[in-house]
DNA sequence: GCCTGTTTACACGAGT
DNA sequence: ACTCGTGTAAACAGGC
């Protein structure tokens, strides 16, 4: 396996904080949660330079686990042998990075103590299960749900701990949160992420076409070299494969639900020429398929 | 013993 | 200067 250059990404420390890795991974996974170890490996998959170090970065990223509120437990059914529990996003933990800055985020997602109380106990647990269930049953995953459903990530699709208002609701790894600004404006790390991204060797495209799969280069494109995911259309954010995301009707469906908010920037994404091909594509004939999400 | 999970403490940088 | 978010180290407990 070729490992790429020096000033390629693959030694370069990812713009991204260990909340937005440990997300990313768990929004990658088809039921929205994910065991540590599965973490890890989707992290260092994708991420060469967390190849190294491990035992300093994964006590980081279990210590972000469990100090954030933003993620939650989900203690394993006795069908589910295995270590450890799994960790999902808390479904308020929304617009956490609007600033656009995946290093730092804008406000820390952070419960009432009474939210905490529910997040830790049933019946949110109980929800999760459920849903956990039904994703293993195939009920209510893209394979089951009738046309025009969510699609994934199922426990963001009516649930509401403290009634955030319809609309309200921007989950930070959403699309829209990845690309529903403007992206030469997007810093990281106090550098234009651009920038950023091109100095630490990211292909950085001119056209917003490509604004995806330049947002998440090691998701769909790291795998030039590392190839956990091969370079192509067929993966969206998260390195989800794109097939995964079409509905069986022919619909294309998000892997994680678009609010609908009619926000410039979106406007613009769908606006802008150039996006006839994938992800462009399957961003602008999702969106307007995607139901509105009520939380 | 190793892994997982929690907690505390401290340092650092960004934002105000 | 202060607050806040983040990264890191470390200690500790519990489960397997």
């Amino acid at each position: 396996m070729p490992r790429p250059g020096k000033n390629s990404y693959s030694d370069q420390k990812p713009p991204y904080s260990y909340i937005s890795l440990t997300a990313m991974a768990i929004q990658s996974s088809q039921e929205k949660m994910l065991p540590l170890s599965d973490i890890y490996k989707f992290i260092m998959d994708r991420f060469p330079y967390y190849r190294e170090n491990t035992q300093r970065w994964q006590n980081s990223l279990r210590h972000n686990l469990s100090f954030n509120d933003c993620f939650i437990k989900i203690p394993r059914r006795p069908d589910q042998p295995g270590k450890g529990s799994f960790w999902a996003l808390h479904p308020d933990c929304g617009d956490m990075f609007e600033n656009g800055s995946f290093l730092r985020r804008r406000k820390r997602f952070k419960l009432m103590r009474s939210e905490h109380l529910a997040s830790k106990n049933p019946p949110m647990l109980h929800y999760f299960h459920h849903q956990h269930q039904q994703a293993k049953l195939g009920i209510g995953g893209a394979a089951a749900e009738p046309p025009g459903g969510l699609g994934r990530l199922p426990q963001f699709q009516t649930y509401s701990i403290n009634g955030t208002q319809p609309g309200g609701f921007k989950h930070p790894f959403a699309i829209e949160n990845i690309i529903g600004r403007d992206y030469k404006g997007m810093m990281a790390g106090g550098l234009p992420i651009a920038s950023v991204m091109h100095h630490l060797g990211y292909p950085v495209p001119t056209q917003l076409s490509s604004v995806v799969n330049s947002m998440w280069p090691h998701v769909g494109m790291l795998s030039e070299s590392m190839a956990p995911v091969p370079v192509s259309s067929e993966y969206g954010p998260f390195g989800v494969p794109m097939k995964s995301l079409y509905h069986p009707s022919g619909q294309t469906m998000p892997a994680v639900p678009v609010p609908i908010k009619a926000t410039p920037a979106l406007g613009q994404v769908a606006a802008l020429p150039g996006l006839g091909s994938s992800p462009g594509h399957f961003l602008s004939r999702s969106i307007p398929a995607v139901p509105a999400i009520i939380l």
